[in-house]
DNA sequence: CATGAATGAGTATTCATTCAT
DNA sequence: AATGAATGAATACTCATTCAT
């Protein structure tokens, strides 16, 4: 076998590169508890022994894949608000839009930070981790709250709590995707696309000021 | 151990209740593959073994679960319909309060028919079963689309395509709904009340017509 | 169910008969360890528990229809032989086709008499009825070598030791029969009985007085 | 425990001949069913999880066992015949004499390649390898048949059908072996040797051209 | 006598993790 | 640093046998 040795630094960074990469696909396919180190290094041509110079645990790596994700939605957000026009509404447009992009683009960092946790007690054990990952959602939250606030003083808005507005906007979206994972769009014959628009349409007329 | 034996059909129709609860709590909580049967025959007073004599398989008594679980979510539904006023909007209201009672009251079943499928590829093995669920997950949509229908022609909604609205509902109160799964709702402040009712205000305002 | 008691003796004789023709059919087709307790019960329409008010063991069916089967052999040996002509060669082919005959109609009892004990080291635990087995073997062997001397006395057959040529024959018509119990037959396409027929002219050229 | 790891290849070598060594002689003995993958990896000095690193399963180690138990008859056989004589009798005496040897030096892989299948229905769901079995098998017959066939020219034998000969040969030998394996040569009082002897003696009169 | 229910002791197989080299 | 080998602890499922009724 290939003993290539990563000597220079990022050379090992690179091995770990491989690892995650090849753990979101499984993860995302197979679930936490189905997807086995094996098969994580097997995917990435090293030997499972060599997983553990990289990462101490199976879940710390998911872990890092769910930091991650949450990098990755973020950035988009931030570029999707930079490229959007001033009024609230098309802010607001934007921030969907770049979740949903985030949804379509990275599906398998959206399953891991969104969905799969929930039957996997592991991941909640490190609390650390979990109190920055809340924090982090958090500030994304507040970015989306002060969008909110903003249009509300520009009279675009109704009189509405931004931040609760905020944090219902972002369960109304995460569950209308999450339909598409469920498969659910498949047997009622609307895409996510659809869905979402018509989601968008509610909601925007739902928190306009009339 | 406690060697009593379940010897008329009602007491063996107990002790499948009781695997069942046990099952429930420990499915819902772990999640299909970490739940092991001896976890759910501890926790049932019973042997590894005896499970076998109520169910023949892990999975046969998760997918008994799950349509124990439409089945709960069907009846809250019709329920709620027969006792709400006659507008849609009441209608309207009145499902997603049901919804989030079945959520409220029977939480686990919710974990369990609208999430944890989504990590446990088994599941999906039994075709004749999903498109059971599917059918039925069709009807209950069905109603919500019918009731819409009937508010677009009393003048009460917008023209809006009944069933996509239908489905954009279900995902939008599925979503909030699993902001509390997700444990997202205490770290945010709200309680998911607030949030439904948050959502439900801007839903209604949405396609309701001026 | 049907709580049918065994009230009168021949009731329970039928109980029992009822147990070993299942089990006969279940052990021939699948072998000791692969027939279960369970599936023996099911064929004969009784209760798994049931077994044991008629066989202390499962080993211990398994030995009673070893002696059965013995029974039958001696009989159908016997009435073979009663029904011979007088010459030791006739009463020899009166032998190999009762033997035959053992083989073909009841096939089933051959399977356990004559090869499945083989890969099964409980069967020889009971250590008297071994005895036994092999006692009442030796008689029928006997009755066999008595033939081969009588024909010696009256020049039909060479001069060679009466009773291992009998054991002799027995180990080569069995090796013979069981050639079809392996599948050989098939594959070489030649016939039981042709075998057979090729057999007995070889070897009763082979012992006969030129 | 000894945690002695098999580094080179010749090493893993002997580890896999040492599951072999154990298993033949544990199936030989017990059978399939009642033979443990523990049972073997005990006698191995190794852990029921090494079994399977060298094994994908139960059956597969089985099967290989009785793959080397043709090939080393095979070479038996091919052997015997280069050192025989030139007449046929001389040859089948001397294959005969190799089938003996193979049964009495490596009685284990006889029991495995001649008996144990019977009661063994798992073994027979690798059609490929089934037909291959025979076809070796039919090999070897074709190579008996082949110096029959010699001898009816050189008038050495009767006019017989040299295969149908053959098969019964093959019967006839085995038959008189599986005598010992069912222990029935011990309480007739004579030595597989002498019965074989016999039965030489008996078959080669039998078809020689007087 | 008869049985349905119950279980202890197994079974083959898997997998995260360790460790000698 | 890298790995192939090794394993302890699981894990779903089976089955001969027992026993309260």
């Amino acid at each position: 076998m290939n003993k290539q040795r990563a000597r220079t630094g990022s050379e090992k960074e690179y091995r770990k590169e491989q690892l995650k990469k090849a753990a979101l696909q499984l993860f995302a396919k197979n679930g936490f508890k189905s997807t086995t180190v094996a098969m994580i290094t097997k995917k990435s041509l090293l030997s499972p022994a060599a997983f553990y110079l990289y990462f101490t645990n199976k879940i710390a790596i998911y872990r890092q894949l769910n930091k991650d994700g949450i990098d990755i939605l973020e950035k988009l957000i931030r570029e999707a608000l930079q490229n959007s026009k001033d009024s609230s509404i098309d802010k607001l447009h934007a921030i969907a839009h770049a979740y949903v992009n985030f949804f379509k683009k990275y599906q398998q960092y959206f399953y891991i930070t969104e969905i799969l946790h929930l039957g996997n007690t592991e991941f909640f054990y490190d609390t650390a981790m979990v109190r920055e990952l809340e924090d982090r959602t958090l500030q994304i939250l507040g970015i989306v709250a002060s969008i909110i606030e903003e249009g509300i003083h520009a009279n675009e808005f109704k009189r509405i709590d931004p931040m609760k507005t905020a944090v219902t906007l972002w369960g109304m979206i995460d569950g209308v995707l999450i339909l598409e994972v469920k498969k659910s769009t498949g047997f009622t014959g609307f895409s996510v696309d659809e869905l979402i628009e018509q989601m968008m349409e509610i909601v925007l007329h739902g928190i306009m000021e009339e």
